[in-house]
DNA sequence: GTTCTTGCAAACCCTTTGCACGTCT
DNA sequence: AGACGTGCAAAGGGTTTGCAAGAAC
């Protein structure tokens, strides 16, 4: 079985940092070390891209760790609160995870027509933000800023709004 | 039976000329004219909220204008489409709605502890999408932007990062 | 009269949950 | 041993779909 999740990560984030942030976290909260807990971690490390729980799970079975998806999803959210990963909604259905520390605060933008997703990041929209949030009697914790948008070639990428 | 959504809109959106784009974008498609598509937006004219399908659907019952939930999700979908209205899809579960010119272009932030939504407008906001879609090569269209923070008032607010 | 739209219920997808079994401490 | 976590399958919520009946053209 191939899944389109790489398994060569070119991000540079350091995972014994990431799993003794993980550690930290299930013992500070008291939850145990499990086995499938570290399944899903590692193999969330290796990836560098957004994915959802079920690629993930098709990824696990992949490489021969197999995880049921009810603890995948239990382990996303853990993983979500400990702010080793980042969870997405964007338009379609299901959501999307990255690694929060691959590349911090971006965004993205994506082709209506085409589906290509640009990351992209733009630090004047974190700063305004941060000021929105002030002005109104907040403390921002993150924010989530999508870009819809057409390709501007016409070759490969005609937008019609029907 | 009683809906949180109001019928007395604040906005000042001219229903007429509503009335005409979704009209005309029905004409141009070849889309028939039925009663239906009419209840459900005169309907969403006049509310001056987010809200979303089940909520139309109980609203639309309560005036008296039985429309089931299939059309009302097809309806939905035909104003969203001709840009009557703008489609959000926050944290929670279900797709959110609201007039796109009742506010245009504006953002949203949610406290994570009480579920409270500020709107605001950032007119920087629009302008950084928009130079950052032609530095990639795209057209932008539109944006959404979540900004999730929490109040800063502990008394009534209180986060807790479990 | 033909074609499109509606309404209902069933199907669907993603996610969560109940419960029995297994595992961590 | 005890408490917690897992896996399965079923339930759940929001949304879409198939099909027969009805409305628009």
């Amino acid at each position: 079985m191939e899944t389109h999740l790489g398994s060569a990560p070119k991000h540079n984030i350091d995972p014994e940092i990431i799993r003794n942030t993980f550690a930290d976290y299930l013992k500070r909260k008291g939850y145990r070390n499990t086995q499938e807990r570290y399944f899903v971690l590692d193999s969330v490390l290796s990836i560098d891209k957004h994915f959802n729980a079920d690629e993930l799970y098709l990824y696990l079975l992949q490489r021969g760790d197999k995880v049921s998806r009810a603890t995948i999803y239990s382990t996303l959210d853990l993983l979500t609160k400990c702010n080793i990963l980042v969870k997405h909604r964007f338009q379609g259905d299901s959501a999307h995870f990255e690694l929060a520390g691959r590349m911090p605060n971006h965004d993205h933008m994506m082709c209506n027509e085409c589906g290509r997703i640009v990351e992209f990041r733009e630090k004047e929209i974190e700063d305004i933000c941060d000021a929105v949030s002030k002005k109104h009697g907040l403390k921002m914790m993150k924010h989530s800023l999508q870009i819809f948008a057409v390709c501007d070639d016409p070759g490969t990428c005609t937008y019609n709004q029907m």
